[in-house]
DNA sequence: CGAGGAATTGAAAGACTTCAATGACGGTGG
DNA sequence: CCACCGTCATTGAAGTCTTTCAATTCCTCG
């Protein structure tokens, strides 16, 4: 992880809708922040916490989550490097669910004040992280099929397939293997299932030797198979959204529609 | 229904955050618009397409959905009068779900031009659309938990007492009865349940006196112990965003951080 | 090496789905 | 005005998936 940049992931992932404006780049690079490691299992961000700053994750994962009916946990989204995880909280500070790690973190404190002040600068840099947003809203809804629609095989499945292609587009699955320092329980937590089922589920597809799955590391061994198995398709991601608009026509702006086919 | 203001409702939606700037009400209230009157199960927006308008329900509701695995079909929004349906497609123009009514509905279709336009001359009015986004998110969290960590029963009372409440908000549900002209096959499919099981368990809440539900009309007879049953929360919702922030103290705004609790 | 968390296993119970048939209802055409 | 039709609601029974409980084993770390 270059420490020496903490903002280029978030930047590089801005950037994939089109080039920010270079002073759009130097107010996100010019933002106060205040690095900050965090141990396995620290809570960083509660239910109900009215909070003054976003979380933008360097290193490691991070899970938001919340309690219902008493004891079981849901968790309904997972973070990776160059996320931030807590952009909501800008213009909604109540946390409506607790953030926290799994496994060791390394996070960017922002303070709301100075992100509001660059918004308020720029409403090309708003335009863009309220983009961001909506990408995590659109992650929101596949999980809202996953849940609803898929059997337990098919939601693991699709969770792994999910955490591969975004871990891809930051760079950190080289090679269809990555890192996943937590625990089945936390799988099954993100599954709605439980965890001796999660267990089960991953041995299945250990035996179809689709994935390995060992010590807190994960290996892609059939990638066909495994997205097939979770009806998988990345366009929600919009990880891919930079090759749709390569050529950068002058006269041609992107997702022009003027008054052209106004119903 | 007002034909005469058909933003009324959404404005009155937009401001209980707090008062929207007079230049801001005229933006909107200035913006063209198509009326359109759909019949039952007309698909608005098709998974796929790219838009360049958006859609404001005047009357009636709308569900946002997807096919998954061939046949099934998850619903993952309801939209009630006064939402945009597809205000995300604005500044992510490929619609990700399918739009579609559920009995008649009117709609007032804005080109996404006129939006943006309005948006970019005024940065507190897109900071507005920018919440209303992420109080749309923060419903797609709660169901969410609904579908990974409730019941059959528990989901359905959950979708009922959401609905109320945001009925409640516009005014469509004096004394906990209102319309609700869709199938039990529709709401099976936004709790990822079988029609089969989905009126089971709506029989279940009848038999215990907790709602009325015929001929696409429902009555709550016993709210609290259909929120007990969904354990519900509306905080969610943000829908007494207004109430919280009444002393409109001069010097005391809301929400404000500053520099006082940075970690 | 021991302790504690995590993973694994088996067996029984429970929730939900599927299939298939029947009943109820509203709207249509004769 | 009534028979007919299609859609929606309802029911029963069998089968599948998932949970729960309760051990047991494995692993990691101090």
């Amino acid at each position: 992880m270059e420490m020496g940049r903490p903002y280029s992931r978030l930047l590089s992932r801005l950037e994939r809708f089109g080039p920010l404006l270079p002073e759009d780049r130097q107010r996100i690079a010019g933002l106060p922040l205040k690095l900050v490691n965090v141990p396995t299992d620290f809570e960083i961000v509660s239910h109900g916490d009215i909070s003054s700053k976003c979380s933008l994750l360097l290193d490691g994962f991070l899970c938001s989550h919340k309690i219902v009916t008493g004891s079981r946990r849901q968790i309904t989204s997972f973070y990776i490097p160059g996320d931030v995880a807590d952009l909501t909280t800008l213009y909604l500070p109540r946390a409506e669910q607790s953030l926290t790690s799994l496994g060791p973190a390394v996070l960017a404190f922002v303070p709301h004040a100075a992100l509001r002040e660059a918004l308020d600068q720029s409403s090309s840099l708003a335009q863009v992280l309220w983009r961001e947003t909506l990408v995590q809203a659109s992650i929101l809804q596949e999980w809202l099929l996953n849940l609803g629609s898929r059997d337990a095989s098919g939601r693991l499945a699709h969770i792994v397939c999910e955490l591969t292609a975004r871990l891809q587009a930051v760079g950190l699955a080289r090679d269809f293997s990555f890192s996943m320092p937590w625990t089945q329980t936390d799988v099954a937590d993100a599954c709605g299932i439980s965890s001796v089922h999660a267990n089960r589920v991953i041995q299945d597809l250990r035996r179809l030797r689709v994935i390995e799955w060992e010590s807190r590391r994960v290996k892609i061994r059939d990638w066909d198979t495994l997205v097939r198995l979770a009806g998988f398709n990345d366009e929600y991601l919009q990880c891919r959204a930079a090759a749709v608009k390569e050529p950068h026509l002058p006269g041609f702006p992107q997702n022009f529609d003027g008054a052209a086919s106004f119903v």
